[in-house]
DNA sequence: TATGCGTGGGA
DNA sequence: TTCCCAAGCAT
């Protein structure tokens, strides 16, 4: 995995050597479900414009909602404003080193918190993302997955990790390089694969799936739904009038229910006299 | 623990 | 076209 790393890693800003803890926050919560491809643009714009936690929580939150362009779920913008002036207050404005602070951040889950503790600080901490479950379930396991990490899984890739801490954050994200660009969910690349020699998944013959993920559709729900308003209030000026918000979807029902859940979210805020802003 | 939460590209 | 899914989190 080291080898195949070092070989055919991507030059990625956030991996970029000396990249400290805020811009490698910023890039995990990004990277939530949500390509590299489209990341990469908007993470430069962001750590160019917040290069520090406290230049985030100086600004309203519906400045990071805008400037979250369409990467999706703009709940992740909102926890990242959050997380930074929690970071002002709590933490002295740095991001702190430790899984169990980490963890204690808006939109820092298990996988965000071990990923920021090796890849920002160097730490040896299991960074089990959907990446690693599956190389590590095929080629260890010979079994294909598509459940998320559970803490058995933490602990088990915990075991395999280099006893260097150093080497052990390489490895994590070598591997996960190696899910990303190889074995990939879809197609993987058996062909020439470095570890097909050792992969038990190969020698069982790659059997598929044991539980699958329940597809999510997206045609009709109210995540579309709430994606055109919050749209739209990005899109805007300073308010957008409930009037208009309401063309964007013909059952007036899930229309309205949409906005108040988005009310509820803290995504969208009404001003009293019938137009909805972001958050300030 | 199962579910809801955006978006867009590729198979 | 339709389906799948891409470095998860919160409830």
């Amino acid at each position: 995995m080291l080898q195949f790393y070092a070989d055919h890693r991507r030059d990625l800003p956030w991996r970029a050597p000396g990249v400290g803890g805020w811009p490698v926050l910023i890039s995990e919560v990004m990277l939530q479900q949500t390509p590299v491809a489209r990341v990469l643009p908007v993470y430069l714009e962001w750590v160019a414009r917040w290069p520090t936690p406290a230049d985030l929580a100086a600004d309203a939150p519906g400045d990071a909602v805008r400037a979250w362009g369409r990467l999706g779920y703009p709940r992740r913008a909102l926890r990242l404003h959050a997380a930074a002036t929690a970071l002002v207050q709590r933490f002295g404005g740095v991001v702190p080193d430790t899984v169990e602070e980490l963890l204690s951040l808006p939109g820092v889950g298990e996988y965000t918190a071990r990923a920021v503790a090796a890849f920002a600080f160097g730490r040896r901490e299991p960074v089990v993302d959907t990446n690693v479950l599956r190389v590590l379930s095929r080629v260890v396991r010979g079994v294909d997955t598509q459940a998320s990490a559970t803490a058995a899984d933490r602990r088990e890739m915990a075991a395999l990790l280099p006893q260097d801490a150093a080497v052990a954050a390489v490895l994590s994200v070598a591997v996960m390089e190696f899910g990303a660009l190889v074995c990939t969910s879809r197609s993987p690349g058996c062909d020439g694969c470095p570890v097909r020699p050792d992969c038990a998944w190969w020698a069982a013959g790659r059997p598929p799936p044991t539980v699958r993920r329940k597809a999510q559709g997206f045609a009709g729900t109210d995540r579309q739904v709430r994606g055109l308003i919050v749209g739209a209030l990005r899109a805007g000026g300073e308010s957008v009038s409930e009037d208009d918000l309401a063309t964007l979807w013909p059952d007036p029902v899930q229309w309205r229910r949409c906005l108040d859940s988005l009310i509820v979210d803290g995504l969208a805020v009404p001003d009293g006299s019938g137009r909805i802003t972001l958050p300030r």
